[in-house]
DNA sequence: CGATTAACCTGGAAGC
DNA sequence: TGCTTCCAGGTTAATC
């Protein structure tokens, strides 16, 4: 489902139920999603407090009261989903409708900061999504977090950077920018949208990327996604946010899936073709 | 080494 | 109404 405006949205939906609150049971159903689950992990969880909800490009983050911090990604079709308790659901509280049958692999009580009960659980049909537990101290420097580019919507991230990124890679831009190493939180829709907004083809190879290119790419990049969180994220099929409401970006796609419409900007046939294996939208008159 | 492809899974939509 | 094929917001192991 998620890219980083939809789990931005999920984040901010989820944080204040889960800010303060405490693990009190953990249902492990099966052994793993994409990769198993962290050694005794239940036991692991239990009795911590979850003392922030953060974000990390696609990566839901979550620092406990053990020093421990407990990431999750989405994959493709995960989805969390918040149960409030009788009697101490407030207006604005949230709460998702039944996620789909058969495939709420993970369920955790909770006890929330201000007394209430709660049930999160996290569902996920395909199992391309993964859960993972870092010891203390050991998180941004383990595993899948240190190899992440920069956060695209932070100061770290601009023009100069990103053409850095690209010096010398012979690779097409399509795939340069999906590659998480060059810059963390895009995916598929939001590559093609910051593209076309750049003007820029999705074949150019990278190392050819000057630097009044980079800067155009980074602020499309920057502009598509702000405008897409502050939209709540799209909804195409499993996704929606942590109020269930679904997300309006959808609906201002230039060139996602739009193949044959007309090019907002030139009135020409959006093109799809197969890059990396995967389907890229973009207008051949405009993007160069 | 860097760059491309195949694989992991399920379900929904489209085609016959 | 089936049955088959294709496709999907991601990541990574295997292969060039």
């Amino acid at each position: 489902m998620p890219e980083l405006p939809e789990v931005e949205t999920v984040r901010r939906g989820l944080a204040p139920s889960l800010i303060g609150a405490r693990i009190d049971e953990v249902d492990q159903r099966r052994p793993d999603l994409r990769f198993p689950f962290p050694e005794r992990f239940a036991e692991r969880l239990c009795g911590a407090r979850i003392e922030a909800v953060n974000r990390r490009a696609k990566f839901l983050v979550l620092p406990l009261s053990t020093g421990e911090v407990m990431t999750a990604h989405l994959g493709m079709t995960g989805r969390f989903t918040l149960r409030l308790q009788d009697g101490v659901v407030e207006p604005g509280a949230f709460y998702l409708p039944d996620p789909p049958a058969g495939h709420e692999h993970l369920a955790m009580k909770l006890t929330r900061s201000d007394g209430g009960q709660a049930e999160l659980s996290f569902a996920d049909p395909r199992r391309f999504g993964f859960i993972e537990l870092f010891e203390p101290g050991t998180f941004e420097t383990t595993g899948r977090m240190r190899d992440l580019g920069p956060e695209p919507l932070s100061s770290a991230f601009d023009g100069p950077v990103l053409r850095q990124a690209l010096a010398g890679r012979a690779t097409p831009l399509k795939a340069a920018l999906l590659d998480q190493k060059t810059v963390a939180g895009l995916g598929n829709i939001y590559v093609c949208e910051a593209l076309f907004r750049a003007r820029i083809s999705p074949r150019r190879l990278s190392r050819s990327v000057g630097p009044a290119r980079a800067e155009r790419l980074a602020a499309a990049v920057q502009a598509v996604l702000s405008e897409a969180i502050e939209a709540g994220g799209s909804t195409l099929r499993d996704y929606a946010g942590a109020d269930g409401q679904a997300g309006g970006f959808q609906q201002r796609f230039d060139v996602y899936d739009r193949e044959g419409a007309p090019c907002r900007r030139c009135g020409a046939a959006i093109k799809r073709i197969v890059q990396s294996g995967r389907s890229t939208f973009f207008c051949g008159l405009c993007q160069r």
